[in-house]
DNA sequence: TTGCTTACTGACATTAATGTATGCAAACTA
DNA sequence: TAGTTTGCATACATTAATGTCAGTAAGCAA
């Protein structure tokens, strides 16, 4: 007899294959006949519960924002001091994962009109919000000037693009394999984190001699 | 009556409709109707040039990894010093237009096995040039030590991260649209070009120590 | 001019994906 | 236990892409 689950237990079961199977292959893995035979089920059951295609791409995307913001809103809205290797290490780690950034990168690449709105969550809205959280830590006067806030945000930016970079071709571009590269890739968010966060010290020093 | 191209000429003018196509959409925006309806040519003419579909989209990384290679080969064996801000321009110039990023991107998605080997060109091989190169401009010495090298091919690697991910994500990033946008971007990158080279003559006190 | 090569076309074949229609069965409710 | 809802399956429809084939015509060479 066949197994029947709760429809928000579908749809996780559903998500979750989707999110594997493009985590391994391209852009094409994500066929609903595949998914279905993964989670065990038929595919117009997928149709069932997303809809569409489009529809579950979504539902994809929706989660993948969520996973990303969930966690640097978590660490920066503590209240201990926000330590720059643990946001890259988070940041990296929920990118690398299940193919996080393959999602990002063809979010990206869908022209302007069809890309929707995810619920409001608007990518570089939230770049300026973590640039002023970020901001209002490093000099807890209000009133930062605009250049000064651009700096922090380009701090911010580099950061996302180092880890979305590592995690979409890092593989290609780095020079060991097998059990060694996990190593390799962290010493590389060490090395980055250092840069980051000297970089950041700078911009405090440039702060508190005004 | 119709026109007749020589052969290279064909495949050129393909190969840059595709990679205009692909610049707009993503990537099912490569479809053999639309680009032979670009170039005014049937569908079947560029199976004929390419033998498949596939075959036309090697074609096409092939190229985007000589766009991209002998930008950097040619100032690097320039006999000038080379200006870490005129390569990061450079780069981020041919990353930028004609969707070069997405196409890196795309190769990047495919699974080990099926992307093929273009030509002997691995990026990872590429890195490791330039760091070697980069690494006996700083320092004449040969024998660098290892870990110093790794310092500086995760200098490269970084690079290259910025400016994919500026290409590809950076619209998403950025709080400015419109006619301001370039500025910005621009300003980024003078910054990101700051930032390396402070670090680079870091590295250079370093050995300079020793 | 004759002839050969090959860029190019139109019509067709093939495949493979998404989406639809209809009915079945599992769980909750009364 | 009867009834309703809804997760799920089977079979089919539809669409749209790549790829094939046989033939046409443009340019070059002898």
């Amino acid at each position: 007899m066949r197994r029947r689950r709760t429809a928000d237990v579908a749809r996780d079961e559903i998500l979750n294959a989707a999110q594997k199977l493009l985590s391994q292959g391209g852009p094409d893995a994500i066929r609903l006949q595949d998914i279905a035979h993964d989670v065990g089920i038929s595919h117009p059951t997928i149709l069932h519960h997303f809809g569409s295609r489009d529809g579950l791409i979504e539902a994809l995307d929706v989660r993948a924002i969520h996973a990303l913001t969930d966690d640097v809103a978590r660490i920066l809205k503590s209240d201990e001091e926000p330590q720059t290797g643990e946001l890259v290490e988070r940041v990296a780690e929920t990118m690398d994962q299940q193919g996080l950034a393959r999602l990002i990168a063809l979010w990206a690449m869908r022209d302007a009109e069809e890309r929707s709105e995810l619920e409001g969550t608007d990518p570089a809205v939230l770049v300026a919000e973590v640039a002023q959280l970020i901001s209002s830590r490093l000099d807890e006067t209000e009133g930062i000037p605009k250049d000064r806030l651009e700096a922090i945000s380009f701090r911010v930016r580099l950061g996302v693009f180092a880890m979305f970079g590592q995690a979409l071709i890092g593989d290609a571009l780095s020079p060991v394999g097998g059990s060694e590269r996990e190593a390799e890739r962290h010493r590389f968010r060490v090395w980055f984190s250092e840069l980051l966060f000297e970089s950041f010290s700078e911009e405090v020093e440039k702060v508190t001699a005004d």
